[in-house]
RNA sequence: AGGCGCGUAGCUCAGUUGGUUAGAGCGCUACCUUGACACGGUAGAGGUCAGGAGUUCGAGUCUCCUCGUGCCUACCA
């Protein structure tokens, strides 16, 4: 006997005790085959796909938000579909250590604490950042339990495990063997504020209104100046020359001449002298023509003062003050600095004049201090580099992966983004000047000045020998250990089992934001490596399975109701957390999933969720509803077998689909069409194409139609026939089920606990989520049943319609006549039961004449009349016939011009011009009937 | 400065290769305490598909332009 639900849907009361059973249980666990033998790890070879993902591993720091919601719900309902279709699903969890934000959080505590890391020295400090991810590090995982996420989290991963620390050290190495590693001094963002160098990706760039400086610098010889244009007057104090464009006429006879530089007398010394260099970059149609030129704080000076062999004087310190003893600028922040130069140049009678400007600049991303171009010594990656032993650069892997389509791109809009960035990359610089990441496995000697990159730490110089060496103090990048991943959190470089049969993963579901930060480096990463490594059957591996996933599906941002990107500082922000407290978690996935359609943003609306939490509600009390059917088989003593529950999808030798009620025939027509048109959606990605057509079956077909008409079946009266009876209460189960499952990767919580309380302790899987998707050979379907249905659909609606119009009450049944042809006569005749219920009609009559005037209404199918005397609303009347005669004289005058088109009736495929033809029959035929009732009207 | 999107019912969005009278959910209106569910049922109202031009027998769908809007990329001092 089924458990008796309570009998209000309340998420609360279900979902956590789910949550945690299926992490409890390892439901979702994925043992490695390592170690197993291989006659039984292989029973089937090749014959079970996997589907194989990892989740784009969120910052310890982190916690849950929209963003990641969405993301998670995508991706555990692609895993729950492909698992429940019998692939050996994995899909493997983890987090990143977050190297900036991770040492920022620390740094915060620490300094409630009015301490500093300075203070506590690095080892000390990098301890405590320990224990501080030992205490918060879990939350956003224990919140993603909360989500019903089925990952594997036997396979938890964080990125500063030993074993993944030993990968990136690998990678490092192996990398700086084959000079795709090198370290130099250049210019790289700064940013005062963390101390760290960043990547080009890490800065977001800002538009703002800036001014541009004319400054006058005076010829050496003292006869004549040359004026030059700046936004950054205080950087003066480290030009070195002046560079003017070699074709700009009126600065052709300078070049040479040398310049005395104002302002940069220091230590009782005078103002340095700057030559005038001729260099193409100078753009004569910018500003005054004239740029000075300052290689240690701008990319382009830098790049100008290599081509001119010119120093780089280096004017600021890592906090962004200036760095000169003895001038008197000396430990001024940049922005006081600027005001007292211009100030000073102003009186000197040297500023020529202030324009406004507008200008981008770029910020930190973490932390949004205004990044400083700075020279410094810094590891990077060459791209574009071939490597030492041959091969591809690792760009060059990365942009044919996805051209010849080893990686497919969802929406393929995204491919174009990718290859344009490919194509325009970059060196990357992977070194941070932080303490909390990978360091860098770099080994300075004292006494060579040489550098040695080793595996293992070394005791001497591998250059000469020396024992005075000393770590980098660098770390690397966050995103070099996580574009790794793919491959190291299945043992790389190891060669295990689990790399052989997990790699390349299927599928990684990301946002846009990280396509470049992630995406692109794990593709460049994933061929690079992994096409060194043989594939299962010792055969060298080519690109096609080098690469890091399959297929790459990029989701939409998640803004709030108003389209607003929601941020802290709006204070927008909405806490799935809260939502799903209020909604259960079912609802918010159901309404994340529905709305994902892709390369749309999620406008998130509560409105919408509460929808869905009715649909749950809908979906609770159906199984109600159900529950009682077997409640009342039992009291009549008819038994049900939960073991062959599934088999009456499926007509037998003992009971031919054929001789089922239409409804049965119907609704397994149904079943099988939603579950192909959900399959389709999800294996494209349409989220919300499957959802809707689950929606639309579940509330629209089964609760609407298929269980308000087996109230007439399941009679369980002394005189009912049992065997019909049974029939009917059998479909019922095995079609509610069914549902169930379809519904399961959407809503797995509320169909977990109904599944088990149908089979009340009985059932065939530890879970729901281990049943089988329904496929839709899995029920017998019949076309023609499922069209005479949806017409005795539209007749039952149409007379509901006329009953309105005649006003007859509600609990009121009323004769019908109906005029059709004699199949679907037929029909109505042999269902006239279920137009009796569902239209509240008393009897069905049959009529050999066409029906029309105020009681009757007509399709293209039949006609049909409701048999009432009460007087008909004549003005509402005559407006719903006028209205409906204008759109058929509409529809037909359309339909006849088209006809009339000599050219239509030549190029139109047959088809289209039968249907029109057709159409325009039953419009005709329509509209006379309209017609005729509105002159009935009088 | 380049590149990519978007603009369809009051709101949020579908609309696959151009093909018959453009759909859904929410909201709205009217009626209904029917024994699963008022988080419900039934019936309805609501759109010149941003605007303009073009291609075509036929355009929400393809092309161009305009307007509005969002995002990404870029070293112009």
């Amino acid at each position: 006997m089924p458990q008796e639900l309570p009998k209000a849907y309340d998420p609360a009361a279900i979902e956590e005790k789910w949550a945690e059973y299926w992490v409890r249980e390892r439901l979702f666990d994925v043992p490695s085959s390592e170690g197993a033998s291989a006659s039984a790890s292989q029973a089937q070879p090749g014959e079970q796909a996997r589907f194989t993902m990892l989740l784009p591993p969120p910052n310890v720091t982190g916690r849950l938000h929209m963003g990641h919601m969405l993301n998670q719900t995508e991706m555990d309902i692609l895993t729950r579909w492909h698992r429940m279709r019998g692939d050996r699903s994995l899909w493997v969890p983890g987090t990143d250590h977050a190297g900036i934000a991770t040492q920022m959080m620390v740094e915060r505590q620490l300094a409630a604490e009015g301490a500093t890391r300075q203070e506590l020295g690095r080892s000390a400090f990098v301890e405590r950042v320990w224990q501080w991810r030992a205490h918060y590090g879990g939350a956003i995982l224990d919140q993603m339990k909360r989500l019903g996420a089925s990952v594997d989290w036997s396979r938890e991963y964080f990125t500063m495990d030993e074993d993944l620390s030993v990968a990136v050290k690998e990678a490092f190495v192996r990398l700086h063997e084959q000079g795709l590693i090198y370290r130099g001094a250049y210019i790289v963002n700064w940013c005062p504020r963390c101390q760290t160098a960043i990547s080009d990706l890490e800065v977001v760039h800002e538009e703002q209104q800036g001014k541009l400086y004319e400054i006058r610098y005076a010829f050496a010889d003292g006869f004549g100046s040359i004026t030059i244009a700046t936004t950054r007057p205080e950087t003066m104090l480290g030009d070195v020359a002046v560079a003017v464009n070699p074709s700009d006429e009126r600065y052709r006879d300078f070049i040479g001449k040398m310049l005395v530089l104002p302002l940069s007398a220091a230590n009782g010394k005078p103002n340095r002298e700057i030559p005038i260099i001729a260099d193409e970059w100078a753009n004569p149609e910018f500003g005054t023509g004239a740029v000075k030129v300052t290689p240690a704080h701008d990319p382009n000076d830098f790049a100008i003062g290599k081509r001119h062999g010119l120093p780089s004087p280096i004017i600021m310190d890592e906090t962004a003050h200036i760095a000169l003893p003895g001038s008197p600028y000396h430990g001024l922040d940049r922005y006081e600095a600027r005001v007292r130069i211009v100030s000073d140049l102003e009186a000197a009678g040297a500023l020529v004049a202030v324009k406004d400007h507008q200008l981008s600049i770029g910020k930190c991303d973490r932390c949004k201090t205004t990044v400083e171009p700075r020279l410094s010594t810094q590891w990077f990656v060459a791209v574009n580099k071939t490597p030492k032993g041959g091969g591809n650069s690792m760009a060059a892997n990365a942009i044919e992966a996805v051209k010849d389509g080893h990686i497919r791109f969802t929406p393929d809009q995204y491919r174009k983004t990718y290859e344009g960035w490919m194509n325009n990359i970059y060196d990357w610089c992977i070194s941070r000047q932080l303490w909390w990441g990978h360091r860098i496995p770099a080994w300075h000697c004292a006494a060579c000045k040489e550098t040695t990159v080793a595996r293992e730490t070394p005791t001497a110089c591998a250059h000469c020998g020396s024992a005075a060496i000393e770590q980098e103090t660098d770390v690397l990048d966050t995103w070099f250990s996580s574009g790794l991943l793919p491959f190291t959190v299945f043992g790389w470089p190891q060669r295990t089992a689990d790399l052989a049969e997990f790699y390349p993963t299927q599928l990684l579901v990301t946002g846009f934001d990280i396509l470049f930060f992630w995406v692109a480096r794990m593709v460049m990463l994933g061929c690079h490596f992994m096409l060194d490594e043989p594939m299962a059957d010792g055969s060298r591996r080519q690109l096609k399975d080098a690469v890091p996933f399959r297929e790459v599906y990029i989701h939409a941002l998640v803004r709030d109701a108003d389209r607003q990107k929601m941020s802290k500082t709006k204070g927008n922000v909405i806490d799935p957390i809260e939502i799903i407290g209020r909604f259960g978690t079912d609802a918010v996935r159901f309404t994340l999933a529905s709305m994902a359609s892709p390369g749309t943003d999620i406008a998130f609306s509560e409105a919408r969720t509460e929808g869905y939490r009715a649909f749950a509600n809908k979906i609770w009390n159906s199984a109600r509803f159900v529950f009682m059917q077997v409640e009342r088989a039992k009291e009549a003593g008819i038994a049900v077998d939960y073991a062959q529950i599934s088999s009456a999808l499926r007509s037998g030798a003992a009971a031919p689909l054929a001789d089922a009620p239409l409804e049965t025939r119907w609704i397994l027509t149904r079943l099988s069409n939603t579950a192909a048109n959900v399959n389709a959606a999800l294996g494209d990605y349409r989220f919300d194409e499957a959802a809707s057509h689950i929606y639309q079956f579940f509330w629209g077909e089964l609760c609407d139609w298929y269980l308000e008409i087996a109230k007439l079946r399941l009679d369980f009266g002394d005189e009912a026939d049992k065997a019909a009876t049974g029939a009917a209460l059998r479909t019922l189960l095995a079609v509610f089920e069914a549902s169930l499952r379809l519904l399961s990767p959407f809503m797995p919580f509320i169909t977990e606990e109904i599944w088990h309380a149908l089979y009340d302790g009985a059932a065939p899987a530890r879970s729901i989520a281990l049943a089988r998707f329904p496929q839709p050979a899995d029920m017998d379907a019949d076309g023609d049943a499922a069209r005479n249905m949806q017409t005795l659909q539209t007749l039952i609606v149409e007379i509901r319609a006329l009953r309105k119009e005649l006003g007859v009450p509600e609990k009121e049944a009323a004769p019908v006549v109906v005029h059709a042809p004699a199949a679907f006569a037929a029909v109505v005749a042999a269902n006239s039961g279920i137009a009796e219920r569902m239209a509240r009609v008393s009897a069905v009559s049959f009529s050999d004449a066409a029906l029309s005037g105020t009681s009757a209404r007509s399709t293209p199918q039949f006609d049909v009349a409701v048999t009432y005397e009460k007087q008909v609303d004549v003005p509402a009347e005559r407006e719903r016939l006028s209205k409906e005669i204008a759109k058929y004289e509409k529809g037909l005058s359309n339909s006849e011009r088209q006809l009339g088109n000599e050219a239509f009736l030549a190029k139109a495929p047959a088809n289209v011009v039968e249907g029109l033809k057709k159409q325009a029959a039953e419009t005709k035929a329509l509209l006379e009937k309209a017609r005729a009732a509105l002159d009935g009207l009088g």
